[in-house]
DNA sequence: TAGGCCATCTGGTCCT
DNA sequence: AGGACCAGATGGCCTA
């Protein structure tokens, strides 16, 4: 993986442009233009200083990119690891891991939803219903996720509702029951997406 | 082979 | 000034 680095260090680096935009795209081209004859005169002048301090800053900043991308990987790993498992372990993207969090946190949500409300009609305690793990629980739109919050019900269902991304399997295999309701892991709520 | 997914590079913008 | 974040571009890998 590190080693791509190599090969990019040619045109955009060691070829000064007449303006920047000639970078772009043009990262793993196979030959640099020949237009480096087309260099600009007198003021803005680049010396081999200057180009040593861009590249220098160039790679400092695809170093730390790298390293987001990865935190940000990381971040998605382990949002997979607390996700339900899949019997055939196909590792699902990240489009996938989002909207299936999304939609598994609304399963959740209507869970307690409705364990609250079955418990105040037989006058049991509610369950699962911790304020202090309430207050903790992060709002379903702090995310950047918006909670569609389109009906005074507090059951609407997620934004995010990507009937089956990917390739489901049997829904039998991904679903669990919830007094009468039946979700499936992957495709939980009616699709919205 | 086309299309999907991914990693990486890059330049721009915003923030500290 | 430098870092974080973002979106676009590109190329590699894999699968239907």
């Amino acid at each position: 993986m590190d080693s791509v680095f190599s090969d990019t260090d040619t045109s955009c680096d060691l070829f000064p442009h007449t303006d920047d935009e000639d970078c772009r795209g043009s990262v793993r081209s196979a030959s640099p233009q020949p237009q480096q004859k087309k260099r600009r005169r007198g003021r803005g002048r680049s010396d081999a200083t200057t180009q040593v301090v861009k590249k220098t800053r160039r790679l400092k900043a695809n170093d730390r990119e790298r390293n987001r991308m990865h935190n940000l990987n990381d971040a998605l790993d382990a949002l997979r690891g607390v996700l339900p498992a899949f019997p055939d372990e196909t590792k699902l993207t990240k489009i996938e891991t989002l909207r299936f969090a999304h939609n598994y946190i609304w399963a959740l949500s209507e869970t307690i939803r409705i364990a609250d409300l079955q418990a105040g009609k037989s006058g049991e305690p509610p369950l699962l219903l911790n304020p202090a793990l309430l207050a903790e629980a992060p709002s379903p739109g702090s995310d950047g996720c918006s909670w569609s919050s389109s009906g005074s019900s507090s059951s609407s269902s997620p934004a995010y509702c990507a009937s089956s991304p990917g390739s489901p399997a049997a829904p039998d295999d991904y679903s669990f029951r919830q007094q009468d309701a039946v979700f499936g892991f992957r495709s939980f709520a009616p699709g919205v997406y």
